[in-house]
DNA sequence: TTTGGCACTCCGCCGATGCGACTGCCAACC
DNA sequence: GGTTGGCAGTCGCATCGGCGGAGTGCCAAA
């Protein structure tokens, strides 16, 4: 063996045949039965020794004394490092892709299709999310007077993503009124995002507190409503395939935990934004997720952030055991992100 | 025993007390416990004769020679039918229905926290659903044109329901013609059904074909497009306590297929469909699902039309095991109905 | 009609046993 | 030195027989 524990060419061989093992079957696996799988003739022996080896470097461990070995959290970080670069998509993968997603008119329905899709391609659990409305470009903003003291708000996002709000307000305001201040919101603000618009309505009325107008007082009772969106409103997510965790070897305990999780769906946001980085390029694969939450040890992430014309506007990702098919997912993962902005850019 | 297998004060209290043990433990039970508690010092022979009689009358059956016994179908409904009557809302399960759906803004709002709250209550699923907009009285449409040869239709329900849909449409249409589109159906189908007003148009354009001009030339295409919704597109439906099924005893092949049919939403507003008639007046249980799925053996439905000022807006509902908690989720579910009209009637 | 008694059935638990899979170490070999 | 075959030792797991407990059904007596 190398002086260093480090990893030669015979190691990786045999740690990416363990792993990939591991991943198809689900069971421990022997020095033996990877002796007969090995095309070089290695004896069970010197596999042994090389299995030793990266037992010690912290790479495979026992589940008991005398069973096979299984990979470390660390194992399928090196073996994530390895395949990412080369991922490709397979011909069938890009087939149900499309052919799942194509027809889809308007964003929120692509990104439910994209999680079903991402659920079947991956059998964990497909993710979609449109990021905080609050970081989007508006595209045009739309008022409506539904009965007394509420008002339906209709949000257009630059990106296709169209969001309804029934706002309670203090006080009636006509239709007529309703018409002035959105007027006065697309006519000024097109294409600002949602944040930008809220901060410069506050200091406009702080401004303008003198002159106090009707318009400016209608613009302050809505904003004060949320016309624009509040930041703790849980953004667009879509799931699916929660049942595919059912085969995953867990225990009905944790199981129970785990599906209850999913249906917070708040949590699944902040999942999503503690470990998903609007900056990043590439798909991210994140391993040992129990820092998280306990009860999502041996499940992974794998995301990225989804971009419209450069613009991030929300994230697509698989939640799902550690033996997930990585080459699969990260590939499609990766496809579909890429196809986010080739379909939402062109239609626009 | 009475000489046709009928039911009297004695078989009624034995059959009840079984159904209820059964509910509560899961497991089967026997002549020995029955005896022990039931209050009257019956011996345990005699309620063997008696549960021998109910056994013959098809109320209970053996999971094996050497068991107790458990509740058939017929025995459950028979509880029900005894039950729903007097079924009465605890006070705590009050207190948490009116926490939970206090201050919901728009009516998706209210429907999301109700299908959580009676998971919560049930142990079930709880589900709840808008009636295919079809059958709902208009309030308000409004067009906007979203960019090239898209166009955003927001319609808005009598009952405060709120749809909104990206139409491709195959020429483009200016946003003037649009308004003036929108401005004629709200004008003129204000409070109509949807479908009324789409066979009606249709009627109206075969008429007018001689006179073909802008304006019905706009609203063959936008209804064409389905800018009131066809009858395919899933209502709104919500789920929640998807996870509650884990904890009934089913084995994981069945519990994923389950979970899966709860995934496909279609599914599930079919099995709401075909169960619950819109006219019934009080909640309905359905008992013996496997007719409509056989992984849906052993589970349930009890649920109720929702109405809002005497019409029908929607349906809610609970799915879950037979040993379900009937006292508790009908009297929920009755109670939700009512609030429903209450609630959504009065901030009209 | 109700009750106690009794024989019988059958599930589920428990401990013993044997098998199979694997490891680790050592000595021999290339 | 790297590689190999052999061998002893460990441990999980499936199998099996025995046994206790829960419950039924039937019968005869009150």
């Amino acid at each position: 063996m190398p002086p260093s524990g480090q990893i030669g060419p015979r190691e990786h061989e045999i740690l990416t045949a363990i792993v990939e093992s591991y991943i198809a079957t689900g069971e421990p696996i022997g020095s033996r039965t990877l002796a007969r799988m090995n095309r070089e003739g290695l004896s069970p022996a010197t596999i042994r020794n090389v299995m030793s080896d990266l037992s010690e470097a912290g790479l495979l461990e026992q589940p008991h004394t005398s069973a096979g070995r299984i990979p470390t959290a660390d194992a399928y970080r090196y073996y994530v490092d390895q395949i990412s670069g080369q991922a490709q998509l397979s011909p069938e993968d890009k087939g149900v892709i499309e052919g799942t997603l194509h027809g889809a008119s308007d964003v929120q329905e692509f990104m439910e299709r994209t999680s079903h899709v991402l659920s079947l391609i991956s059998h964990g659990v497909g993710v979609t999310m449109a990021s905080g409305g609050p970081k989007n470009a508006l595209d045009h903003i739309y008022f409506s007077r539904l009965g007394d003291k509420k008002i339906l708000a209709v949000v257009v996002m630059k990106s296709g993503v169209v969001r309804d709000r029934v706002l309670r307000m203090g006080a009636d305001l006509p239709q007529s009124d309703l018409e002035i201040a959105a007027r006065y919101i697309n006519d000024n603000f097109r294409g600002w995002t949602l944040t930008a618009i809220q901060s410069e309505l506050e200091q406009l009325i702080q401004r303008e507190r003198s002159e106090y107008d009707r318009l400016m007082q209608s613009l302050e009772q809505l904003c004060r409503q949320g016309a624009l969106g509040d930041e703790e409103a849980a953004p667009g997510i879509y799931l699916d395939g929660a049942s595919n965790l059912v085969a995953s070897e867990e225990d009905k305990q944790r199981l129970q935990q785990l599906l209850h999780t999913l249906e917070e769906k708040q949590r699944v946001v902040h999942l999503l934004n503690a470990y998903l980085d609007a900056k990043q390029e590439a798909v991210r694969v994140v391993i040992g997720l129990e820092e998280a939450a306990p009860y999502l040890r041996n499940f992974v992430l794998i995301g990225a952030p989804a971009r419209v014309g450069g613009e991030v506007m929300g994230s697509l990702a698989v939640i799902g055991p550690t033996r997930i098919d990585y080459q699969h997912t990260i590939s499609a993962v990766s496809y579909i992100a890429r196809l986010f902005d080739k379909i939402l850019n062109e239609s626009e």
